[in-house]
RNA sequence: GGCGAGUUGGCGGAGUGGUGACGCAGCGGAUUGCAAAUCCGUGCACGGGGGUUCGAUUCCCCCACUCGCCUCCA
């Protein structure tokens, strides 16, 4: 069994897996608020552990491993959706959720083994917010309850930081009742008009948090394998998750092992609203980027460096994917992934170097296995993407007419009818080659055929 | 201000205490009527300064620059 390692951004080293149940191995990663299309950032983390997931299922197998990725849709940015809209919350989120699977699909990602949402937990929330309470790590206040920082002597231990420190930096937001600056909201009072459940401490909606907390106990267990997500929610949610979990359940390990992707950058910016370079995943595909072009442009950076989406990227990912999915296609009904890229993906999920493994396949022609490492690495499923097959058109007749015409060429040595046809044909996306062999016509993925017929 | 990440050839992007992958582009060659495609070959880099070491791109320190988080944005 293939030994994987991953960078633990708890321990900040490399860890080999050693998973506490290898007939259960167990990851959680946080996924989106639904109130907007996702957009080209939210796709690196889904992408990243999608890679990851394929890989355990790999290793462990597919029955052996159980993914979470949840959908949180109760928050207050729905809300504002909602209010700005005037349509109901339930559509909005609905709505959403169609359109995540919908894109996420696109870039070969596959359904995590439970998708829950935040509404479908509130009573587990309740609970261990209740059974935080009882023990003195949270209290209530004005209609909140919060977390007592001060409580839990390892807060701030992920990410690096004290809570004296994080005081000093004085960005937090100032609430009254708030016994410590830090302290964060687990339940907050909802007025009539908004989305609320009925609790010890009033009507009211849960906090961000504790929805992590609270699903991962109710489908993975006081403790799991990998805990995954983007760095910007290092500080605070995952802290604050880890707060909760270890405070509701100290016989607990909660996560063992957290990993963290870096965030990504369009044409060397950050991506903004302002900058005018805002797009979404639906925006892309839109723009005609296939999403396995997307999902390759990912991969070729490791996950813990920023990425750059550039259209120069694209452009090469599409020409590389093109050349294999024309090998891939020929490969054998039966086969294996290739081991150098499964020994890449096992050093911390070394997709670019996975990459490079394929380009060797590649050069050494070997289709078959190269089919069944893109299967690996999500870049193509049992057949080629329809948008990479060669257009089914017979140009037998057109590749004897230059046939002939160059036949003649070669007798009075005047070319000119055979560059002409040349010149028709490649102008119609065709491309021409020639050789001593014979004429070979192959239509490109730019084949017109009406402007074929109307030149020649 | 605090925490963290990064800085490798023209571009992208791995990696390592001791001849620095791979891809694209470039250059040379084979091939071609000329090309294209393909194949073969090939030049080019480890931000700056110290230190440890027989030897550092790789380890340590300092500096510069870039970026992210600290505002329930993945």
């Amino acid at each position: 069994m293939a030994d994987i390692r991953l960078w633990n951004t708890k321990t900040r080293r490399k860890e080999r897996l050693d998973p506490i149940d290898s007939g259960n191995v167990r990851m959680y990663v946080c996924g989106p608020t639904v109130y907007d299309r996702a957009h080209m950032g939210n796709a690196r983390p889904v992408i990243v552990f999608d890679t990851l997931f394929r890989l355990l299922r790999h290793v462990y197998g597919a029955d052996h491993v159980t993914y979470v990725r949840n959908f949180t849709d109760v928050d207050d940015k729905i809300i504002r959706r909602a209010e700005e809209s005037g349509r109901p919350i339930g559509a909005i989120t609905e709505e959403t959720i169609r359109w995540y699977h919908e894109d996420m699909g696109a870039l070969g990602v596959l359904t995590p083994t439970h998708e829950p949402r935040a509404t479908a937990f509130i009573g587990e929330m309740i609970a261990m917010i209740a059974g935080l309470v009882a023990d003195g790590f949270a209290y209530e206040a004005e209609g909140h309850v919060l977390f007592a920082v001060e409580k839990y002597a390892e807060y701030g231990a992920l990410s690096g930081r004290s809570v004296e420190d994080m005081i000093a930096g004085a960005r937090v937001e100032v609430a009254p009742y708030k016994r410590n600056p830090m302290d964060f909201v687990l339940w907050k009072p909802s007025t009539d008009d908004l989305p609320g459940w009925d609790s010890p401490w009033g009507r009211g909606r849960p906090g961000w948090h504790i929805e992590c907390s609270a699903m991962s106990l109710a489908l993975l267990g006081e403790s799991f394998d990998i805990h995954g997500g983007g760095n910007d929610l290092m500080f605070p949610h995952h802290e604050n998750e880890i707060a909760q979990s270890r405070c509701a359940h100290p016989e607990g390990e909660f996560a063992r092992i957290w990993m963290h992707n870096e965030m990504l950058q369009v044409e060397g910016k950050k991506m903004s609203k302002s900058l005018g370079n805002f797009f979404t995943v639906h925006d892309v595909l839109e723009q005609g980027v296939p999403g396995e072009v997307i999902r390759f442009v990912y991969l070729s950076t490791h996950y813990r460096k920023p990425m750059d989406w550039t259209a120069e990227k694209a452009r090469q990912a599409e020409k590389t994917l093109r050349k294999w999915y024309a090998q891939a296609a020929q490969g054998a009904a039966e086969g294996k992934p290739y081991v150098g890229v499964v020994n890449a993906l096992s050093d911390d999920l070394n997709t670019a170097k996975a990459i490079a493994e394929c380009h060797q396949l590649s050069l050494a022609d070997d289709v078959s296995t190269l089919r069944y490492t893109l299967q690996l690495l999500g870049l193509m499923e049992d057949e080629v993407p329809e948008w990479a097959k060669s257009p089914d058109v017979d140009l037998s007749e057109h590749e004897a007419r230059l046939a002939a015409a160059r036949a003649a060429a070669m007798e009075n040595k005047d070319f000119s009818e055979v560059d002409r046809l040349k010149a028709a044909y490649l102008a119609a996306g065709v491309e021409v080659r020639m050789s001593k062999g014979g004429v070979e016509l192959v239509p490109g993925d730019d084949f017109d055929a009406a402007k074929l017929e109307a030149s020649i």
